[in-house]
RNA sequence: GGCUGGAUGGCCUAGUUUGGUAAGGCUCCAGGUUCGGGACUUGGAAAUCGAGUGUUCAAAUCACUCUCCAGCCA
């Protein structure tokens, strides 16, 4: 059996570029960096994504709406500390054609100023409150020479949405909602996350206090897969969004937002994918069965035949199923459609047709099974359920693996100068100057402390050797 | 931000040292034989060599400028 993609294991980054472009998911040739195609099959995966996560929105009273592309550059630095953290990176419209424009005009960064602007003339009373608002759009932040597909573009698109609330309380509240709603949705991506709420010097610009997922990756990288971000009254005080309470007193609206975008599929593909390419859940996959019909001559029609027959039953009952009737050789289709990540495969050949079965091939596992026509659509059910069982263990198995608890500098050093250091469990003493050293040393960072968890210390901060406050987790990040 | 490479049919690459008819593989198209793990064969299509300027009888090749891409480092 010769290998068709790059070795994931030996040289991870060749091989998610190579599977991605084979596989169709984006294309970069498009003359500007960072800024993709996202082809029909990293489309569709995006699609899906977003429908999980629609429902989920609509079941918490979340309302879609969409922003404008354009915003006037006075907004974004009308908070210092958002501007100093977006404007090195905002793309500025200042001219049309020949004419420089009398005000420049960002392209959204993230929607919080232009967002924040229009809820301080939406909401005038308490009774205007919570108010939830999600859209669906792309972004763009000119913010890198190392740009790579869905891990970290100049143009993505995503999810973000951003709520505002009477009380710090419900605040609270909402930002612990987002995160059953993100929780759940990685859980049905299949992938593996820590929630972690980021140190002080690494909160989003403008907030009080940022959580984050990050997913480790089988090279011993993490990615960030989606933040919450708790804005306190920061921007609402800028923005002026006031409101008259019951007792007829004005305050300002204590606000959340929070977002993930096509990274996601990054992490998926990263997560899941083996030497042969793709292995998409099968909630997930834009196909998720592949019938090829084995044709050999003077038996063809026959196996033609029922091979249509089962697809359009397939069809029937509402699964994404394909009948590749096409002229290429069946091996190649084979290797084809694992490329892609197609959950399962049905393999229809002269000798199936004799017996009434059908031979069904899954791709997480290889495993071959003859199946009865009759209960094929079952058994492709019970299929789908397996498969999305057994990435998820191979989900937490990954992130069990990628954990490694150490105390001393000299262990972290050892472990930094592994090839796939993952995350590194220490204490920290709460000193920015630590997370430099870490940074610098070990091009490393402190994504934060377990949220919702408070883990006991069990050493003093490796750096520095003061007492530490917390206990952090570490890793290299995309 | 710094350094180092690179840009030639849809894709990958040769050709640049020493200026002179742009070559090969893959893909694609047509036909024939095939099909239970990327088949074989015959024929065909497809490139103003990243852009611009210069040198020259003549530039993919030399010089200068620019753009874009990749990798490594910060």
């Amino acid at each position: 059996m010769s290998v068709f993609t790059k070795k994931k294991d030996e040289q991870f980054m060749a091989w998610y570029l190579d599977v991605i472009r084979r596989a169709e998911i984006v294309d970069t040739r498009t003359g500007v960096k960072g800024a993709n195609v996202l082809m029909s099959n990293g489309y569709e995966i995006w699609k899906r994504m977003q429908n999980i996560l629609d429902e989920k929105f609509y079941g918490t009273n979340h309302k879609t709406m969409i922003f404008p592309l354009l915003i006037p550059e006075k907004f974004l630095m009308m908070e210092k500390e958002h501007f100093a953290g977006f404007v090195p990176e905002v793309a500025l419209v200042t001219h049309a054609g020949e004419k420089k424009l009398e005000e420049n005009y960002a392209l959204r960064p993230t929607s919080e100023t232009i967002m924040y602007h229009l809820y301080s003339q939406w909401i005038r009373s308490y009774t205007d409150l919570p108010l939830k608002v999600n859209q669906w759009c792309n972004i763009i932040r000119i913010d890198t020479k190392d740009t790579r597909p869905l891990l970290r573009d100049r143009e993505f698109y995503w999810t973000e949405a951003h709520t505002c609330h009477e009380t710090a309380e419900e605040a609270e509240e909402q930002v612990k909602e987002s995160m059953w709603i993100y929780s759940t949705f990685f859980d049905e991506c299949c992938l593996p996350y820590l929630v972690l709420k980021r140190p002080k010097h690494d909160t989003f610009p403008g907030a009080e206090y940022s959580v984050a997922y990050d997913c480790p990756l089988p090279d011993g990288k993490s990615l960030q897969i989606g933040t919450t971000h708790n804005l306190a009254q920061g921007f609402s005080k800028v923005f002026k969004i006031k409101f008259q309470k019951a007792d007829g007193k004005h305050d300002f609206a204590y606000q959340t937002c929070y977002g993930l975008s096509t990274r996601v599929i990054a992490a998926v593909i990263g997560v899941h994918g083996d030497d042969r390419g793709l292995i998409l859940p099968p909630y997930l996959a834009p196909t998720q069965v592949a019938i090829i019909p084995i044709i050999f001559k003077s038996k063809e029609e026959k196996v033609q035949k029922i091979s249509k027959e089962l697809y359009e039953k397939i069809k029937l009952s509402g699964i994404r199923v394909i009948l590749d009737d096409g002229p290429k050789t069946s091996g190649w289709k084979f290797n084809e459609y694992e490329l892609r990540g197609v959950p399962i495969r049905i393999e229809v050949g002269p000798r199936d047709v004799e017996k009434g079965s059908v031979v069904i091939v899954r791709r997480d596992t290889k495993e071959k099974i003859e199946v009865k026509n009759e209960d094929m659509i079952e058994e492709i059910q019970k299929l789908f359920k397996a498969i999305t069982i057994e990435l998820k263990q191979r989900a937490k198995a990954l992130l069990k693996k990628s954990v490694s608890t150490l105390e001393t500098l000299e262990e972290i050093e050892e472990k930094f100068s592994t090839k796939k250091p993952g995350f590194i469990r220490t204490n920290w003493c709460g000193n920015k100057k630590c997370a430099e050293y870490v940074k610098e040393n070990f091009r490393a960072n402190i994504l934060g402390t377990k949220y919702g968890e408070v883990e006991q210390v069990f050493g003093d901060c490796p750096v520095c050797g003061e007492k530490a406050k917390h206990v952090v987790y570490l890793s290299r990040t995309y």
